[in-house]
DNA sequence: CCAAACTGGTTTCATTTGTAACCATCGAAA
DNA sequence: TTTCGATGGTTACAAATGAAACCAGTTTGG
């Protein structure tokens, strides 16, 4: 092993980037290909059918989105009319966003292809394989955020 | 588990992105701070350093980088003559790259830091977690690159 | 030979992104 | 209260990106 060569192919920055990117410009074909959605408002749509009602901070944190690509993301699903703004009754900077009936029927119909995308990723796995990933990413997950 | 719900934290690609993200993020300081250099013109010039001499296509095909960065990342290092440009002899469509001088010592002087930086963050795993993550990119990087 | 299909690489254009500045409101301290 | 620093959220601007068109130069098949 050469000390003063770095092997890209199995630096671990490199390879994690590499999989996400795989793995992200796959499944976003899906939220894509159906809605024509981007990445933040697919999260932000996801987030919202999760969990109800969210201001644009609490997205941000649940989906580890910069307070602009939330802003922009709400902004259009909003111009869709998949969800509505209700304005907080004690702090008049903040709004509680909440799906439509139609933000929400399209976030039904995503949900199945989302867990079918992962189970058929996860499915070309041995179990030890799937085992392996889970703890692995737990574990850099806790090493870097630490919060 | 909520059959007709999506939850954000638990789902791998989520996870793998946001994981990578953060990895990436704080490691393109150092390129960063250090040269001023975009994640393309650093993986174009790690590519180099590590193989010494490489054509544009070589180049996008070990760093997964689409062409267009790979010749914008190219033109840049060219400007900052930290690599130079052979013609082919039989095929004059194709270029061979390779560091200068300069090219090479800046690439010396990244290689420990970028060796540190994933030695400190596997450090922060215990062996057994370490094992975990290697396995389990590995084994994704087989069920998804396949090629 | 020659046209058509292909490949290495660059450029153009529209979209996405990040940074920083910004506006409005809020809370704490003087 | 009034002022000043933080906070929720939006906007403006510059830089990074991707898709597709493009320009050589090469190969293939008739």
């Amino acid at each position: 092993m050469e000390q003063d060569i770095l092997e890209l192919e199995s630096f671990l920055p490199y390879r994690l980037y590499r999989l996400a990117d795989t793995v992200s410009r796959e499944f976003s074909k899906i939220y894509k290909d159906r809605h024509g959605l981007t990445r933040p408002e697919w999260r932000t749509l996801s987030g919202l059918g999760q969990r109800g009602t969210m201001t644009a901070t609490e997205l941000g944190e649940q989906s580890a989105m910069h307070k602009t690509k939330v802003s922009r993301a709400v902004a259009e699903l909003e111009r869709r009319r998949w969800l509505t703004r209700t304005p907080d009754e004690n702090d008049r900077r903040v709004e509680h966003l909440t799906l439509t009936k139609a933000g929400l029927a399209a976030y039904r119909e995503m949900v199945p292809l989302a867990k079918a995308f992962e189970g058929e990723l996860l499915g070309k796995l041995e179990a030890e394989e799937r085992a392996a990933i889970v703890k692995g990413v737990a574990a850099l997950e806790r090493a870097l955020g630490g919060k």
